[in-house]
RNA sequence: GGAGGGGUUCCCGAGCGGCCAAAGGGGGCAGACUGUAAAUCUGUUGGCUCAGCCUUCGGAGGUUCGAAUCCUCCCCCCUCCA
């Protein structure tokens, strides 16, 4: 599966759109819920006939800066349509990402600057077109039309719903009930996402089933402007890495696409096995035959004990951190982290140099014996190496959380040797930082 | 506009004027057990020159030998009435 080679072209839709049943497989694939599937396949249908791509809408408001593997479920989605000949659009909500989305959210969100969403965005579309490809996505962002709209525009929509409309969401429910502040902003939100699709003119859009309140607006708001409704598409909600919640840059529970291929790898491990089939499902494009044969595998895992069967546990999860890698970085990266990841975590050896932060003492820092060796106390080295305060670095000595030189060092008193030779300094689980004196010379 | 309730350490939440760096839970971190899974268990969770000292309980003042706890003003939130 190569994800990340533009194809060069415009490509007519008509050039390659694939008969239906083989668009359909695609485009249904870890699917949740389409409002509705009949229609869709009309419309399908209709666009293959007349050579008239349909247009697909997925909007994302960029509140922070890193897109990680939660977001790439609806990408992807978009993706399948892209490949299908169909018009992917790729919607900045700019002016949206000011006001905030109220789903799931128990209370307001501070507001974005203009300058702080832009920045965001170009970080965005950056990794964005990792995936999708740039030629053939249409690249908007919904300040195009919010930024101009005058109050009269702004009260016509509102007039277009009613408060207890609003408050029959869960969202909006909870928070009331609780006391918890809803801002009238908030009220607006689905409105203008819902204008998006009109002002667009979409035929689908994508959306997690979080998204199903905002997403049935645009409906509506078509209706209204007659336009013939949106199909609307939900994929599920992807777990984070503590296995509970959906994964999201404020819960820090992630794996951002920037990352690099060895935490990837390394997150993608420390997943709950119960996700493994969704993860395949949803983020890789692993042959379904395959995952079947999987997921029966991991409901038998006493026919798997074998540690060189690829059917065992361990194995099938190094799959699909490997097919995970390889989708969002590359094959080679891949690897490299695969083979990171058994001599550092499984072998529990000393990683190779490259993935270590180097940290040179400054000589004022260590004392020096008559002999012009050089010491350090282990929790100076240890604060000022990793940057954590000296109380964590104390606490994770006595914790007995570090290892000098490859010795474990739990006395908060130790002195340690410094010189122009690289040490290994192991703080914490996965921290290693090559130390030495900042002029190898002594 | 009127009446009442509230703002506590990363989050939720308990806090008699001294025994409060502040209960309990969640989360985090470290360790044990493992497959860096889940579950479980242990320790820890403001900073520092850690016996001791310093900075924290919306903000600013005040009362007191002493305040998160009392008073005044201000800011913010919630509920009910209008």
């Amino acid at each position: 599966m190569s994800t990340k080679k533009g194809r060069r072209g415009q490509g007519r839709a008509s050039d390659a759109m694939p008969d239906i049943d083989s668009q359909m497989a695609r485009i249904m694939r870890g699917v949740e819920e389409v409002i509705h599937e009949d229609e869709l396949r009309k419309r399908l249908e209709h666009s293959l006939k007349t050579g008239k791509p349909l247009r697909i809408k997925l909007g994302v408001d960029p509140t922070a800066s890193d897109i990680h593997l939660g977001h790439m479920v609806t990408i992807r989605k978009l993706k399948h349509f892209q490949d299908c000949g169909h018009t992917a659009i790729f919607l900045i909500g700019d002016f949206t990402a000011r006001v905030g989305d109220p789903t799931e959210r128990s209370e307001g969100r501070t507001r974005l600057t203009k300058d702080e969403v832009w920045t965001h965005a170009d970080t965005y579309k950056a990794q964005v077109f990792q995936i999708l490809d740039e030629e053939k996505t249409e690249l908007r962002s919904n300040g195009e039309w919010f930024d101009n709209m005058s109050f009269a525009d702004c009260l016509d929509l509102a007039y277009r719903s009613t408060v207890a409309r609003m408050l029959e969401r869960n969202d909006f429910e909870n928070r009331y009930k609780s006391g918890n502040p809803i801002s009238i902003t908030e009220f607006l939100y689905p409105l203008m996402q819902g204008y998006d699709s009109v002002a667009l003119e979409c035929d689908v859009e994508l959306g997690g089933t979080d998204q199903k309140f905002n997403l049935l607006a645009g409906r509506d708001m078509q209706i209204q402007h007659n336009q013939p409704p949106q199909i609307v598409m939900m994929t599920p909600l992807i777990e984070g890495l503590d296995g509970a919640k959906k994964m999201s840059k404020t819960l820090g529970n992630y794996i951002a696409i920037n990352d690099t291929a060895e935490e990837m790898f390394g997150k993608t491990m420390s997943i709950r096995d119960d996700l493994m089939v969704k993860y395949f499902t949803l983020l890789t494009d692993v042959d379904s035959g395959l995952i079947k044969q999987y997921e029966a595998a991991l409901e038998t895992p006493d026919l798997h004990r074998e540690a060189a069967d690829p059917l065992h546990v361990m194995n099938i999860k190094k799959a699909l951190a490997l097919a995970i890698v390889t989708e969002y970085i590359d094959s080679q990266s891949a690897e490299r982290a695969r083979a990171h990841f058994e001599k550092v975590v499984q072998r529990k050896e000393i990683p190779d140099e490259q993935y270590s932060t180097q940290y040179q003492v400054p000589l004022s820092m260590t004392t020096s014996n008559e002999k012009g060796m050089h010491s350090i106390g282990i929790i100076e080295l240890v604060a000022s190496a990793s940057g954590m305060s000296k109380s964590d670095a104390r606490r994770i000595v006595t914790q007995g959380g570090v290892e000098y030189d490859g010795v474990k060092v739990s006395d908060v008193s130790t002195e340690v040797a410094v010189d122009g030779e690289k040490r290994v300094l192991k703080a914490g689980k996965r921290k290693f930082f090559l130390v030495s004196t900042a002029d190898g010379e002594q």
